[in-house]
DNA sequence: AAAATAAAAGTCTATTTAGTCTTTTATTCT
DNA sequence: AGAATAAAAGACTAAATAGACTTTTATTTT
């Protein structure tokens, strides 16, 4: 569905969003990738790419690290998606037809498109804060 | 979603279902490819595995090509995906976690997989017959 | 039997995605 | 100011996916 990259990007996120809650200590770069079994330099990319953007808060120099400011927690999944370059997913067509629409539709058309903006609604509608509770509250898994 | 191959691998499959109903003229691999303008080189690997795997039938020699005898047209969609080696993406976890499940849930995993489920549903009920009388009924698109 | 045809099989190349490693820049602490 | 710390940036490597090219094998037609 989404690709790696994406998707480590998203546990990382809501990490985050977790762990540094309102004491707001920042999180180092190994310190994230180490706590969701990520490949360390490779969720370093991410974390930049991801605080480039806007989705994440970041800090240089000693104590320095990750962190999400207001702003960034009340941002939707989607956002993060977007910034991944994985966005796509959410209008292309099932079986690949660049120019498939309502109005020339590929044969599975229809229920595809029902399911692909079910799955859309929900990353669009749940923001990193909503998640975060919904983490805390009910013991939800980010690792393995 | 699904990978580029699976995604060519079903259009070829549904390509043969209308173009070689009940006279059951084969159709050559070139032609396949040329018709859905999909590569033809990689279009003739996928055609072979297809075939090997029995989701499609063949015959060498002049006049050979690609066809569906009765037995293949009665297979769901799905069975061209597990052939293609994409069937876990209805199983997986939508962030990426290997052991996420009802009882050790990820934070979107309700969600997520009721939406993998109904694509699932999708794919495992519709048929190569039943969609190929859609396309031929509604007229729908396998190209571009 | 020989020629022609078309799938089967195998090897090879290109592109994309995933991931590492090294250097630079900004910040803090002594 | 200098040392230490940690993100930013960039260049590089590895693996997976997508795709091409060549040879072999089976079948049909002349």
């Amino acid at each position: 569905m989404l690709s790696r990259k994406c998707k480590y990007a998203i546990r990382a996120v809501l990490f985050l969003s977790v762990e540094c809650k309102d004491g707001c200590k920042l999180k180092g770069g190994r310190e994230i990738s180490d706590s969701l079994k990520l490949p360390h330099a490779f969720t370093g990319k991410i974390l930049q790419q991801l605080a480039r953007q806007n989705i994440i808060s970041s800090a240089k120099g000693p104590g320095g690290g990750f962190y999400l400011s207001d702003d960034n927690r009340k941002k939707p999944l989607i956002k993060i998606i977007e910034a991944m370059g994985d966005v796509s997913v959410f209008s292309s067509c099932g079986l690949g037809l660049s120019k498939c629409s309502d109005t020339q539709p590929c044969p599975i058309h229809d229920s595809f498109k029902t399911c692909r903006d079910e799955l859309l609604q929900l990353f669009s509608t749940k923001t990193i804060s909503d998640l975060s509770e919904e983490i805390v509250k009910s013991n939800l898994s980010l690792v393995r």
